[in-house]
DNA sequence: ATTTGGTTTAACTATTTGGTTGATAAATAT
DNA sequence: ATATTTATCAACCAAATAGTTAAACCAAAT
């Protein structure tokens, strides 16, 4: 079974709202394109989603939600730290590739209105380092790992996963990749960002 | 002297709508905003720069330009991989914590007009890496460094240098660091993110 | 069959916005 | 002094755009 929600109608504007916003951000994005994509009447956006702010809100907190879920799962479970970086950086850039729009769009919105990530927040949550930022200091103290700050590295490693997408038309032209050979560097990115931060912490 | 080109109305136009656009982006940018926030006349935009695509240019090609001018100079003097990595990282996010929105300003509209990238590389010219290529294939050969490919190590340094400042309202609501902490984390990167990055390739 | 409720549409509205214009003021040249 | 060019402004215009409305449609209940 594929993810084909139900074909009514606030999902295929849903699923417009989604490829517009991603692509054009909230004040690029127009209520008509999304109805044209949706191949609905424009009066129904606002019959389901009332105005452009709370769609645009319904397809932002999904992307949240989808870039954040992973993460919280793999920062809380039981692996070692070097483990879960590597368990992270693979799934979290392999996840990207498959929604390369993602984190541009999240980031640029946030930016937009910073105080949104407080109603965020509230109502979906962030992912907690508390476990993750103890596990660090116990790796480092019994010699595992060189010591650390665990912001930092969480940093680091959110740094180095998404980096690549947000800058992708630059980095394509200082590069000079096309883009089958910037997939290619990307498909070496789900194994080498974890190496190369293991190689640095690593006692 | 400080750098307080003449109090032209030109160039009170081109310090507002860099401002402006640089918050808000092309498409959140109005032109009486801009107009007001130089306290002149709406007409005179497109008297001295025609059209908001063209002032919006005027200003992509400084911010773009102030960016990489530096990057081009460390990349291509005579130090050791190593001192360029801390020459660079230190003076990278040096220069961006003075002018914060200024990755995500310039990301932003790459991101949204990739193509626009053809224009700056024929106006303005992208940074080149075949020196800091060839040199670190050098010192990769001659033992001091771990194998590493170019184009990775290049991306990873950009991407811990910019990524806090892309990601600053959720790496702040994820750490919970205030502005002053969150400050002082960055203070920090500035001799870190190098450290991290030698830690990791040297031999 | 008819009513009822939710759904859909075309046409419309009010406002915003990039851009223009024609008159006026201020320099600059003659 | 006077003509000419450059700079500035208030008012205006046309297009775009979020949002509304009233009528039509349709499926389920009576």
């Amino acid at each position: 079974m594929t993810k084909e929600k139900n074909i009514t109608t606030e999902n295929l504007i849903l699923k417009a709202a989604k490829s517009v916003f991603q692509r054009k951000g909230m004040d690029g994005a127009r209520m008509q394109e999304i109805a044209d994509e949706a191949g609905i009447n424009k009066a129904m956006l606002h019959y389901y989603y009332r105005s452009k702010q709370l769609l645009f809100e319904a397809v932002f907190k999904n992307a949240f939600k989808s870039m954040t879920t992973h993460l919280g799962e793999i920062l809380n479970d039981d692996l070692s730290i070097e483990e879960k970086i590597r368990n992270f950086t693979f799934n979290h850039i392999s996840f990207i590739m498959e929604h390369p729009y993602l984190p541009s769009f999240i980031f640029q919105e946030l930016n937009r209105n910073p105080e949104f990530i407080l109603n965020i927040k509230k109502e979906i949550g962030l992912p907690n380092l508390e476990k993750f930022k103890k596990q660090l200091d116990d790796e480092v103290k019994n010699g595992h790992l060189k010591p650390i700050n665990g912001e930092q590295l969480f940093i680091n490693i959110i740094a180095l996963n998404a980096f690549p997408f947000l800058g992708a038309p630059l980095i394509k032209a200082v590069t000079n990749t096309e883009d089958l050979a910037f997939e290619k560097l990307l498909e070496n990115r789900k194994t080498e960002v974890a190496n190369f931060i293991i190689n640095s912490i690593k006692v």
